[in-house]
Formats: structure tokens, sequence, C-alpha cells
DNA sequence: AATCACCTACCTGTAGATAGATAAAATCTT
DNA sequence: AAGATTTTATCTATCTACAGGTAGGTGATT
């Protein structure tokens, strides 16, 4: 999938789409939701994306190509792997913040109902996410800030699913700091 | 909320309204979803249950009056603390082989959609799970089963965000052993 | 002249919900 | 105990709103 050749207003429509999927879910929003944001009609919208599993396939597949990008750029950013959590922890935060929960936790969550969908880049984005992880405790265990003990790989799955199970539970109770305290405490498990 | 004193039938629309919550979404299933599964029409399920957010309502209500008859009898059944969390750990693996996720956790993926469910059922669920597992983890410290460090609330928060998280991604990767592995990391973390 | 990016108008299906009928069971009255 | 009344649990039929999707048209751009 190539998200880059698409053009401003099929950004615009993924970008209200995104939003919705964060906030209600995917299949709680409907093209008339996303008529009105991006200032086309539905028939506009199905222009670009003939049916509403293209538009989750499109969207789920430029989350994964951006947060590639976002993992890199934190990776440079920041030597010490420590950090790098830190900023990648404070991310999570401030999606809550916003009354957000992950888009690929939410599509997990309405997996059921998108078929095509789950088996590609759902399990793609967890695998980014997992392996990256994985190679920043592996890193952080090389510079001697994190335990040797640890199994990098399960120890980053559990990470990741302290992060979504913790996001749910934040925004439910529209709360952050909820998830910064777990956040903070899984960091310090690692070393 | 008294769902003792509900009758058979309104029993079986929860049972069938619970099992769709948990493998698709509250908003993912219809009243005519219920109707072939119970055998009555859509219009006898509004006589039960007026509104949907009525049967959102009672069936989370059902399921917190049950959550804490099956702790109480896990912690009856079970002298320590580490089977008690095994018995624990297994229930969830469970429901996710049966490509189901968390009541609770479902409806808090939907909980845009559910307003007044949101303060009350929700909060109750979690702070029922959280208060079990923290006096499971106080137990276990004083009988020298788990370190006595841990602060036992923040732990229980950080082991309930990641049973939540690791059912979501389970689910989705449709590999129950997956839960299984995170779980059995996460306990012996505790000791 | 062909393509692009939009529009208006419309279709079909289904959602949650309501009104009113009905048969059976439970309850009250005499 | 018999008859009258009310309640319970269901039905059929229908409503309104909206979902996703399609057909066909139009003016601007290439």
């Amino acid at each position: 999938m190539n998200t880059q050749t698409l053009n401003d207003t099929a950004h615009k429509i993924l970008d209200v789409a995104e939003f919705y999927t964060q906030t209600r879910g995917f299949n709680a929003f409907s093209y008339k939701d996303i008529q009105s944001d991006v200032g086309i009609k539905t028939s506009s919208i199905h222009y670009y994306f003939p049916t509403k599993q293209d538009l989750a396939k499109t969207m789920a597949a430029r989350f994964n190509e951006r947060l590639i990008e976002k993992l890199t750029v934190l990776t440079q950013k920041h030597a010490s792997p420590t950090n790098r959590f830190k900023a990648f922890n404070k991310i999570h935060v401030e999606t809550v913040s916003q009354d957000k929960f992950c888009l690929c936790g939410m599509l997990a969550s309405d997996i059921d109902g998108l078929p095509e969908l789950a088996d590609k880049e759902l399990a793609a984005f967890f695998s980014i996410i997992e392996n990256w992880i994985a190679d920043t405790i592996k890193d952080g265990q090389q510079h001697s800030e994190f335990n040797k003990d640890l199994n990098p790989k399960l120890s980053a799955q559990s990470y990741l699913a302290t992060i979504e199970g913790g996001m749910l539970i934040a925004r439910a109770k529209k709360d952050p700091k909820h998830l910064k305290k777990i956040l903070e405490e899984t960091l310090t498990r690692l070393s």
C-alpha cells in the first residue's frame, strides 16, 4: 500500500476517520460524520474509498508507515534506551489525554467486523512495536541500563500488553495519570 | 440493580447479548441477532429491556455480580495466593481461547457510545478486580510468596492492564498462548 | 477528448423503537 | 368455586432514521 501518493482530500478523510476510530471505534462513525468535517459529500468519500473496508485498510497502512517513522526518529533522538522508552510512554499518555485509544488497539477490539484487515495490517502493527521494544531492551542490556536476565521478546510483549490495557483503562477512568504511573513502574522493572 | 429477580427469558437475552458483546462488541450486534438465538421477536426484547442502554447496564451489573462470586470462590478454593493467580490467569486464557474479549474491556473500548454506563458499572468492574488483585498480593507478601517491596495497589493496576491488553492482542493474533506466556511472566515478577 | 474531483438523487437494508392485539396466567370479587 | 379483571409475555405491523453504496451528471484540468 502506498499512502504517499494520496492527495490532500484523501488524507483529510483519513485524518477524520482516524480521529473517530480512536475516540469512538471504527463501527461507531459513518461516512456522514466524515462529510461534515471534511466538507465533501458522502458519495465523494466513496470516490476515494469505495468501501469502508478500503478506508480501514488504508488508514491502518498509513498509521503503520507513520509509526515506523516515529519510532525511527525516537531512536535517533535519544541515545539512551531509558530515555527512548520515556518518550515512547509519553506519546501514549498524551493519546489518553486527548480521550483517544490506540488506533490498532481499537481496530483489534472491532476485529470481528473487519475480516480482511485483521490478518495483515494489524499483525504488522503489533510486530513493529514489539520488535522496536525488544530491540530497545537489547540495546539497554548492552549499555547496562537494563537487567541482562530479561528475555527481550517476552518483556516486549508484556510491555505492549500493559500499554494497550493501560490505555483502555485510563481512558475509561478518564485519568491519563493512571497510565503514566503504570508505565513508569513498567520501565522501573526493566532495570 | 437486582438481576436475581429477572426471569429465565431475561437471563437468556443477557446471555446472548453478553456473548455478542464479548465476541463482536456492543455496537456490533442488534436486537435481531438476539431474536434468532433466544427465539422471541425483537419487540419482546424491548419488553424486557426498553432501550439498548438498559440492556447494557443490566448486562454489566450482572457481570459484576457474578465476578464478585467467582473471585470469592477462587479465594476460598486456593489457599496459596500464587495458585489463586494461576487460576485467575487461566480464566482469561480460556476467554481468549473462545475468541472472546473481556466484557468490560469491550465496553470500555465502546465507551463513547455508552455515556450512562461509563461512570458506574465500568468503574465498579475495574475497582473490584484491582482490589482483589491488590488484596491477593498483600496476602502473598504476608505469606512470603511475593516480594515485600512491591506496592500492592500499583502492581495490581499494572497486572490488570497487562491482562486487558494481553487479551486484546492475543485475540487479534488468534493465539491464546501468547496471553498465557505473558501472564506467567507477570506472575513470576511478583516473587 | 479524456480524466479528475466533485455533485445530486436515489436504492436497499437494517437499526432501535413503538402501538396495539392477543392468549394465558394470576389475582381479586362475590 | 365461579366469574370478572388485571397482569404477563408474547406477537404482528409499522415508523423513522440512517447506514453503506450506486448511477449518472457537471465543470475544471490535463
